[in-house]
RNA sequence: GCCGACGUAGCUCAACGGUAGAGCAGCUGAUUUGUAAUCAGCAGGUUGCGGGUUCGAGUCCCAUCGUCGGCUCCA
């Protein structure tokens, strides 16, 4: 008897019943059987010693593969851990998964890790990989593997073991002297990884979750050369250059003072600068797409947080409290209950609606000192906002229009690196949400339909909803790759309810609209943070403080440098012109590491021909031309999106 | 908030428990310069803040403020 066993390219061979993966790698070729770490049999991860349980798809795994690495990974952690039993025998073993570019393993010690111990572990990971240790995969029954757990006084174990459910498969995995709990698949043998790395320790609860114990976490990472590790460190290195937060000091963007307080921001003229082109760029474009703009308060009294409902449920993110002649003001944690009230101050006719009401409006909210990260999670910040009005035969268009100001945004500010979820009810517990399901149900269609129209690709998260309506949330990435919440588009079912907002319908009756609440970049302060690391804070022309700097030769040159500056101002330029007392390599350096697009040397010979010596960002010097010509040049890129 | 590391001049960093230093930036002067750092001089600090130990604390201990990494990626 034999199988058949297709492969990703679809030629299908016929393979003896019980052959393993190994054996399948091997038929395709030597180099691949020595590469190979594992293979995807009907799409599920597989060792090389196991077998193919029938005809089935299998794609070999190397270490090229994301899901190759992901074993490599994985048995790697399991090294770490037997490194630590082997030098700290008291410690508990909890979890230890591949993440991406590498891998953790949480311990309960008596005492943290600290860097010297991480040597010691890493010498001793050494050790055993030099060992070449074969891993013995065993499937064992849930009353052995609870048996072998508590046994072993491995009581997170015993609790994974507990969490798995009926009838699923357990697995082990026995290397040496150590024994884990694992649902694999493992490299064959120790011996097959190469470069390890362990990269730091790091407290971390139980489950994540703050009232479990906390564990001691140590990252790490492997791969199968040296110059792959090389290169992840100066990848890592690099991506700290890109870090806002150098960058925003550098730069003169923003900072953040001790005197005021965590989290909360002071945009410094360049960064005020950023801060104003991108504003008005988002206010015109909203204008052009029907927003009405307003401005609210900052602080509210205490019974419109009651009748919004954020006292039951955002409370801990709020302030406290601030007497004012008797009577409780909290600061606003966000603007909706403000724009409900524009709303609600006439008599809405279904002709009004969908009524767009939006705003740059500044909130505060309470996060937990830990959490707080440069501009991209502070406590005091500006969303850029709005809450659309309409009835629920609007909400599908008005979605679609939504996705397309928020990609057209993206696309204007140059970012690609985002990711959409499709937050949705968790369908097995319906009562944590409130709302009709029917109402749901349109509204969750009305969400899907919308990203289908607009070919914005998505993932589906159910159970990820907000308790009163599915939303749109897109995560932007840092410059290490770490992801923040940035534009959302929420529907809202519950405070048009708390409210008890209405229009007038075509019928004569009232009806309840819909609230979509939107923002487009997320805030001020983590759209900025995101967009420096983007662009590595060297902005496109268009948005950059600074856009050309004169450099004059000599002192001599300084009244020709600012005709120069005089007339690209008249074209719409920011210009500066560098009149210290130094040699043009000084200014040159400077102006380079300032990130200004634009650097224009005027000596005698500009001087005389009205010329400019052009010199671009990055690029280096372009030669002489006219100023005029140097103007026209540029002036496709001083208009918002205008790239480069 | 919790675990760990860190906090010295505007910035980047030195200083076995024994008189706080350097480079850059700043200021002054000289130089008038052609595509990524001209030279010299000057000034700049209650070592985050507050206690304690010690003959003596930047250094050791306690407390506090702040920064950084982690606390999501579920054997």
């Amino acid at each position: 008897m034999s199988i058949q066993v297709t492969l990703p390219d679809g030629s299908v061979r016929a393979c003896p019943e019980g052959s393993t993966v190994r054996d399948v790698a091997a038929g395709i070729g030597p180099g691949l059987a020595a590469a190979a770490v594992g293979a995807l049999v009907d799409g599920r991860a597989r060792g090389l010693a196991e077998s193919i349980p029938g005809d089935a798809s299998v794609a070999v795994l190397t270490f090229a593969d994301p899901k190759g690495r992901e074993i490599y990974r994985h048995t790697t952690s399991h090294v770490l851990a037997q490194a630590v039993k082997r030098l700290f025998p008291e410690a508990k073993l909890a979890i230890g998964p591949p993440i991406e570019d590498g891998f953790y393993y949480d311990f309960e010690v008596s005492r943290p890790f600290t860097p010297d111990d991480l040597t010691a572990i890493e010498a001793e990971m050494g050790r055993i990989i030099e060992d070449d240790l074969p891993l013995e995969r065993r499937e064992i029954s849930r009353e052995e593997a609870r048996g072998l757990f508590l046994g072993l006084g491995e009581r997170f174990k015993v609790d994974l073991v507990e969490d798995i459910p009926e009838g699923e498969m357990i697995t082990i995995y026995k290397q040496g002297d150590f024994t884990d709990l694992c649902a694999g698949p493992h490299l064959p043998s120790t011996g097959r990884i190469r470069k390890i790395k362990l990269l730091s320790a790091a407290g971390a609860y139980w489950r994540g979750d703050e009232r479990q114990p906390m564990l001691q976490r140590i990252y790490g990472t492997s791969f199968e050369k040296e110059s792959e590790l090389i290169a992840y460190l100066q990848r890592l290195e690099e991506a700290r250059k890109r870090d806002h937060r150098r960058l925003g000091k550098e730069l003169g963007l923003y900072q953040i003072h001790e005197e005021t307080g965590p989290g909360l921001v002071f945009w410094y003229p360049k960064g005020a600068r950023v801060r104003e082109l991108i504003e008005d760029f988002w206010r015109r474009e909203h204008r052009k797409r029907g927003y009405d703009l307003v401005y609210t308060p900052h602080i509210g009294k205490i019974d419109l947080w009651e009748t919004s409902g954020h006292l039951d449920w955002f409370r801990e993110n709020m302030y406290s409290p601030m007497e004012v002649e008797g009577k409780e003001y909290m600061l606003k944690p966000m603007n909706c209950p403000f724009h409900i009230l524009i709303y609600e101050s006439e008599t809405r006719s279904y002709r009004d609606l969908p009524l767009r009401i939006g705003e740059l409006g500044t909130v505060y909210r309470y996060e937990r000192s830990g959490v707080l990260h440069g501009l991209l999670r502070v406590r005091g910040f500006t969303q850029d906002d709005a809450h659309i009005f309409c009835r629920p035969d609007q909400l599908e268009d008005e979605l679609v229009e939504v996705i397309d100001l928020f990609q057209h945004m993206m696309k204007v500010f140059g970012f690609d690196n985002y990711e959409a979820l499709l937050a949705l009810r968790d369908p097995q517990s319906k009562k944590k949400y409130i709302g009709e399901d029917a109402v749901w149900e349109r509204a969750e269609a009305a969400l899907t339909a919308a990203l289908q129209r607009k070919n914005l690709p998505y993932t589906r998260g159910e159970g990820d909803a907000k308790f009163y309506g599915p939303a749109i949330d897109i995560t932007l990435k840092d410059a290490l790759g770490r992801g923040w919440q940035g534009p959302t588009i929420q529907v809202d079912f519950n405070e048009p309810e708390r409210f008890g907002i209405n229009y007038m319908g075509e019928d004569g009756a009232r009806h309840r609209p819909v609230i979509v609440h939107r923002v487009v970049l997320g805030s001020m302060e983590r759209f900025f943070g995101s967009l420096i690391e983007h662009h590595a804070g060297a902005f496109p022309t268009w948005l950059a403080p600074v856009q050309v700097r004169v450099l004059p030769i000599a002192d001599r040159h300084h009244d020709y440098g600012a005709e120069v500056r005089r007339k690209l101002e008249e074209h719409g330029a920011r210009v500066e012109v560098d009149r210290r007392n130094e040699k043009i390599g000084y200014k040159i350096r400077d102006a380079e590491l300032q990130k200004i697009p634009y650097m224009l040397v005027v000596g005698d010979r500009e001087a005389a021909e009205g010329k400019v010596a052009v010199r671009q960002r990055e690029k280096g010097d372009l030669g002489p031309m006219p100023v005029e010509e140097f103007a026209a040049r540029i002036a496709p890129y001083l208009r918002p999106g205008g790239a480069v």
